[in-house]
DNA sequence: TTAATATATGCAAATATGTGCATATATGCA
DNA sequence: TGCATATATGCACATATTTGCATATATTAA
């Protein structure tokens, strides 16, 4: 698929923008998520995935945990002025 | 659902972002879609009428054709800033 | 090594989306 | 009025998406 019809459906998705708000002013480990959506944990884990394929996040690893975070600050920028809004107060902070 | 997430959604197709980029420096003419687009008419019509849905375009009639247009400036703006390119040599002219 | 925690993948089911054909409606023109 | 043009809707079908359960993999701790 075209790479910006591709980015903008990855936002298409209320958990989607929702997991990007809580990202927009920290990475966080994905299990943060568990408790801050109300979706199984692979259905979560899935929509990680989307966002990273479609170049909004990325991650690296630490220990066994996947710290997410927005790709870069243009695309932070991006998304703020798309009026994607951060949310701070998430979910577990584990670390 | 969400409209912010109805939004994108919206944006998230290419033949759609095609539209918007014939539409981001003229209104057009449903009609005009018809040799630019390797689309059926109906099928066009379902685009448009999605994009109006999500609140990314607006139409006026005029005799028997229907013209769309981007909704307001701001919107206009905000898809500039996203990276949707204007598309000005689109299909036929027909007023 | 074994157990616990973190994350991802295979699969199946439900729902949503994109598409075109046939057709309906609306408007303008002869 | 009758015909052509412009646009939209009903329907069916193919494909894509979202979701959770079961399970696999990876890493850390005991």
């Amino acid at each position: 698929m075209d790479d910006k019809a591709k980015f903008f459906r990855a936002l298409g998705d209320e958990t989607r923008l929702r997991i990007i708000g809580y990202l927009l002013n920290e990475k966080r480990c994905a299990c943060e998520f568990n408790s801050g959506i109300n979706k199984d944990q692979t259905t979560i884990s899935r929509h990680l995935k989307t966002l990273v394929e479609a170049g909004i996040l990325k991650y690296e690893k630490e220990g066994r945990n996947i710290i997410y975070s927005i790709r870069d600050d243009e695309t932070k920028h991006l998304l703020e002025n798309m009026g994607i809004e951060s949310v701070d107060q998430c979910c577990d902070r584990r670390f």
